[in-house]
DNA sequence: CGAGGTCTTGAAGACGATCAACAAACGTGG
DNA sequence: CCACGTTTGTTGATCGTCTTCAAGACCTCG
């Protein structure tokens, strides 16, 4: 079974053998990291990029007033600050939710994959580019949906990235968020967070309870989230 | 005195004199186009990007209950779908506010210059990466800031922006979104707009009428935006 | 078993939405 | 140039969502 990083790679089609064992390579080296931890922070200068291996991590920005808004979530395979190769400082942090194995490739390493392999560096800016989309789909979600659609929209795009790196199957999923890192995500209070999820329970469309989520009613939570994957730019399939 | 795209592209460093006149010759072909039309729409799969000359455009989702949430707001300089270069098909609108001068550059061209050009190439993708870095501060704009706070802010990166292109100067600033469409903008309804630039306005920080922005005290609507120009990527030059 | 984190619940209040009406500005045609 | 209709801006009143504060229950782990 390939990892999920390998899987993200070869949406827009399949890399040789060699490409592949590149990749591979890269993956090479990994680091645990605890929970709750930094990996870069805000104005960092970082020479290398950070690959997520396993677990769950995010970027944030933390303002003077202390909120901590989050800018969205990382699962297994994404890489978390590509952007970083050409952008001097990080304009955000990144940290880490849950324990996380990280690789962390060397910029130059990136430089180099992207002077031999042209599908590699294809996928490589299309992944960034996917990741504007997540963000411009957030801005929306965050500006324009009330707090109950707004989470369902959430855990329909957590589900929804899990399941095509083949990190979920059926109608359970990780999702070891705290309800006050969910609100972060969200923009709502961490009391607000839990009535809606509440709500949520109550009309059967989901559990969620020691870190794993159950998507009992996909279509509904769906539609309650106005839920279009088209933005993740995956295959058409629908999980179900 | 240079276009304010190339004045943009020119801020990583100087491109030689072959390539300012390739990319010139890109913005020959213009179109006008009225205000509030689409120049693209959501799902589209453009053969071309848009290069904005002149006027402001956005981009924006059209939600089921008939909300529009803004995504992002172009000036001139700003190519508003680049993305759609390696995206196969739109994940939102864009449309313009204004009348509108645009260049269609077909992709065909594009790649062309990415083959023989890297400084452009590196433009182009740095470009990108700064879309990428303002949807973040948007999200977390709309997300954790009150309205007033989230108004300032951006007042300052439009300011900011426009400035750093060559297009104003002085405490003065073209604004010529109506008060719905800064609503649609922040995440905030139409009267609340209004409410809250009153008390901008009572305190003597903007001015806003017929579409110029006046911004009397810099440093406080920064401080109250919390705005720091970090994430837009431009020298620390500081306006005032 | 105790301690710290997380979840849950209630009550009060703030921020912003909605509804409704009017005023001002703008553009168009007479 | 004025008259008119339309769009944009302004204001007041009411209502709802969500926040904040506060306390207690639950869970997990040493």
């Amino acid at each position: 079974m390939p990892s999920p990083f390998i899987r993200k790679m070869e949406r827009l089609g399949p890399l040789s053998e060699e490409e592949r064992r590149v990749l591979l390579s890269a993956t090479q080296a990994t680091r645990m990291i605890e929970p709750d931890q930094d990996i870069a922070r805000e104005g960092d200068r970082p020479g290398q990029s950070c690959l997520l291996l396993d677990g769950f991590a995010c970027r944030y920005k933390l303002l003077p007033d202390g909120k901590r808004p989050m800018l969205s979530i990382h699962i297994a395979g994404d890489f978390c600050d590509l952007h970083s190769l050409y952008l001097e400082r990080l304009d955000h942090s990144i940290g880490t939710l849950t324990r996380c194995r990280v690789a962390f490739v060397p910029h130059g390493t990136i430089r180099d994959w992207m002077a031999s392999y042209p599908r590699i560096t294809r996928a490589l800016w299309h992944d960034t580019l996917v990741d504007g989309a997540i963000h411009r789909e957030w801005v929306a979600n965050v500006g324009a949906r009330p707090a109950l659609e707004r989470f369902a929209h959430l855990l329909c795009e957590v589900a929804a990235r899990m399941r095509w790196c083949g990190l979920a199957q059926g109608k359970e999923c990780e999702l070891p968020l705290t309800q006050s890192e969910l609100g972060d995500a969200l923009g709502i209070s961490l009391v607000h967070v839990n009535r809606v999820l509440q709500e949520l329970r109550r009309d059967g469309l989901v559990e969620l309870r020691r870190g794993m989520l159950v998507i009992n009613d996909w279509d509904r939570l769906a539609e309650i989230g106005q839920f279009d994957p088209a933005y993740l730019y995956v295959g058409a399939e629908r999980p179900s």
